[in-house]
DNA sequence: AGCCCCCAAATTGTCAACAATCGAACGTAA
DNA sequence: TTACGTTCGATTGTTGACAATTTGGGGGCT
């Protein structure tokens, strides 16, 4: 049960859709620098695709926020930002301390055994050795995590806010930072999970705002110890 | 300082954005009745425009997510579901109890005193008879006071996800019930305002939550007293 | 009657050409 | 040399026509 494999579930029937799910891997997988100019003649012509579908793909990606858009001037992949990445986990404390209240009250009893079961597989995972540079955009413990208790939610918006629109940004910035899938992590994903069991939304609520509130700052220290040049060399 | 007039703003320079602009308005004021589908031909003709540009404009109202659309079947306005504005009240919930706690942290002195005389207003306001039925986007006082907290919080993409994406639902709910604004929701926010003022984050978090519950329980009971004539016909 | 297949009309997706706008290079003048 | 205005190339916005798909109805078969 990989992440995009439900969140960005069906097929795409129609070119413009194609482009916009090749383009938004592309992104996120790092295919395509960040704060790059798109030029649409040449995208449509690397792809073999008129500008027009190309055109209905860039506006899916600026609705997805991987990309701004500028009248007469252009499309360009966002570009990095740290005060960005801030708000982004603000807003993340409060959606998802929600969504595990809401996931404790309505998570069927399955749906709390495979999340218990994907910790299980995390906890060993954690002690073997993890090659790193493996930044593929499946089998990230800490995103898998979140999503299947966001999942638990039962709410279709949020789970579409959160999972499709925010955890896009979430990658993006993932893939140019570290992974960061601490051991601590770990720990506080189990507390989570006991309170979700225990069917305390309360406490749910409460530990996952602690838990993303500690991811934040676990990000910004790291931040801090990164050269200029690691973090905002995005030219062109 | 109208909600659109901040939150809406720059003039549009392109045919599509005119026309995203004025779908919007349309279906945000009740001039296309929920559930329609929309013609494409039909429309693009009646506007003047190219069938081009209008699907432009439908897909960046499939964005605000005011249209749903299916490959090769078409787009057609959201359609009226209790459960969804459930759902639409747990996120605001969450994202606007931070918003209010972070509006506590950030607001400028000036931005405080702003939001305390948009308080006094309504206060006045409301012991005058409003008349009914001026239904218009703008001046609504429970909106501007959810839009002024919001703005305050400072934080550029909670303030885009909510002003930009999420009130457009609540707007779009609202014309279709009561405008829900009673003398409870006014005292609800004069103990908002006072935690700001204060400076007192953690307690404006709190009554905003409660506040935004408790408008939630209104929209609910009234909901339960309205015929299903009232609620759900929107045919064809 | 009920069901299935097929066809036609309408609608949506796609494309390539045209018009409008922007950015940069160049030249000129102070 | 620097600043400004102009012109040209390139890019984006827009349009109308073409291709692919869905929808609805009619006719035939069981």
């Amino acid at each position: 049960m990989a992440f995009r494999s439900v969140c960005q579930s069906q097929e795409p029937v129609t070119i413009a859709d194609r482009m916009f799910q090749d383009l938004r891997r592309s992104i996120l997988e790092g295919g395509m620098p960040a704060g790059k100019k798109i030029s649409e003649p040449e995208l449509a012509a690397a792809y073999g695709v008129s500008r027009g579908s190309l055109r209905e793909a860039i506006g899916k990606l600026e609705n997805c926020n991987l990309v701004t858009r500028r009248p007469n001037i252009g499309a360009r992949i966002i570009s990095f930002s740290i005060d960005q990445l801030m708000e982004i986990y603000q807003i993340r404390e409060a959606m998802e301390g929600m969504a595990a209240r809401l996931a404790a009250q309505n998570m069927t009893e399955q749906e709390v055994h495979n999340l218990q079961e994907l910790l299980e597989r995390h906890r060993n995972a954690t002690t073997t050795p993890e090659q790193p540079g493996n930044n593929s955009l499946k089998h990230d413990p800490d995103l898998d995590f979140h999503f299947c208790v966001i999942q638990g939610s039962q709410n279709e918006r949020l789970i579409r806010m959160l999972c499709q629109d925010l955890y896009d940004l979430v990658r993006f910035y993932r893939l140019r930072l570290n992974p960061g899938f601490t051991p601590k992590a770990q720990i506080e994903h189990e507390l989570i999970v006991d309170a979700i069991t225990r069917r305390d939304g309360e406490m749910a609520e409460v530990l996952m705002r602690h838990h993303v509130r500690a991811s934040r700052n676990r990000a910004q220290i790291q931040l801090e110890n990164m050269t200029p040049e690691e973090l905002g060399v995005h030219e062109k």
